[in-house]
DNA sequence: ACACATTCGAGAGCACTGCTCTTGCTTTGG
DNA sequence: CCAAAGCAAGAGCAGTGCTCTCGAATGTGT
């Protein structure tokens, strides 16, 4: 067999579709994803559109591994801003995987709003999706296994009965080591966290708030303490 | 001057704006936002699509419509709430208003992902729709004020120095009247009691939770009592 | 090493979009 | 009553996603 037995042509295949995501990621972090077209990614490349085809079905797919690569460029932030916080706080290791979340929120406004904001209209998200998905929300997770670990995590107030079941349920699918009224509260505050980075992100906070970042500081600061987060001594 | 001085043409005008706007809404309802097309619009109402452009310069500007129109629906939505609420307790007051905005998002899923969720990229709203889009944010706002005046508002935590100034502005800007502790309280609430909604709205909550409604009630009481709200009898 | 099968790039083409411009007809106001 | 403004219609431009066909390059089984 030759030195590429297989290999020259999967190789190839494997640069054009590196180079093509490239280019669309170019044109979404520009233009924004309504305005990405396959067309225009083809020309930037010098080939003519009907070949993107041979390596993206339709622009949905192309779509798609956009926003998976969004949601590992994410939570790579997130997991990066846990492991540098490792010897703080847990409540100062929420704050630092909190403010990631903004800061790349702010720097990748298009890329968010694909993942976050209103799917791209018609087109739902396949299962591929999940584990990128979920990476942000397991440095959560994790931040709350470790202070229950440590005497850093009060348990909240009990559950009303109506919300018991549920929360035992997320709790069996999410952490089962920690208490459901803190999973209930994580994933409550999790989603909140997001509603503070999109408002500020699409514009709600325009004429409300100006010092985004001090206002995000303490609002991410009351939800760790919403959610039994505490710095514990020892 | 006939029974219809000049009317008979402005008031044509109106209710051809009106049938424009009725099937865009349509559309927009069925397929989303992106999925609208002015000249589909112009073909079910049987007209050409160069005639549409006579009531809206553009594409952007029946959108813009469509959004003022979808903050003043969901606002009025809340203030029905809140009016229909008028004898509970703030608590109640505050917690009948969450629900009504996650009802009319649930009925109204494109027309909120048009509002709340991320703009139409490459368009900017107008400051046209301040107005409308404000009425929510008020009704929450009456809320703090009246339970204010009753004894139903609990002052939260002293603010930290590094957001005092902020919250001042914004008291300043949005309720002179109430504590600036409370209005920062509130704002956060407000954008987080979104990120509840648009969780669910937009399938970050698929796999995760399941008892919406119960999780989402849960959620809206422990924002209320994060803002200071206290169902007191007096 | 040869023949068969697969993969790929290119081009033409279809149906659709937002938007502009010109051509006439109708309503309006002086 | 007549000029001015408002209006619907049609043609047309540039762009889009996507499909199909056709050679050429590159694989693979015998």
């Amino acid at each position: 067999m030759s030195s590429t037995a297989k290999g020259v042509r999967a190789r190839a295949r494997m640069e054009v579709t590196a180079a093509i995501k490239d280019e669309a990621r170019r044109q979404l972090a520009a233009e924004g994803a309504a305005k990405l077209s396959l067309r225009a990614v083809a020309r930037e490349l010098g080939m003519v559109s009907s070949a993107l085809y041979r390596y993206f079905p339709s622009r949905d797919d192309l779509l798609t591994a956009l926003i998976i690569d969004a949601y590992d460029s994410l939570g790579e932030s997130a997991e990066a801003a846990h492991a540098k916080a490792a010897d703080a706080g847990p409540v100062q290791r929420w704050t630092a995987v909190a403010e990631a979340v903004r800061d790349w929120a702010l720097r990748h406004p298009h890329e968010y709003a694909l993942i976050y904001g209103s799917p791209v209209p018609g087109y739902t998200a396949p299962d591929t999706t999940v584990p990128s998905a979920s990476r942000v929300g397991l440095v959560f997770i994790g931040i709350l296994r470790e202070a229950h670990g440590t005497s850093g995590l009060i348990e909240p107030a009990p559950l009303p009965a109506a919300l018991r079941p549920e929360a035992e349920r997320m709790t069996a699918d999410l952490a089962p080591d920690l208490p459901p009224a803190s999973v209930a509260a994580l994933v409550a505050s999790w989603a909140e966290l997001f509603g503070l980075v999109g408002f500020e992100l699409f514009g709600q906070f325009n004429r409300v708030v100006e010092d985004r970042a001090a206002f995000f500081r303490h609002a991410v600061g009351r939800l760790a303490r919403e959610v039994g987060l505490v710095d514990g001594q020892g």
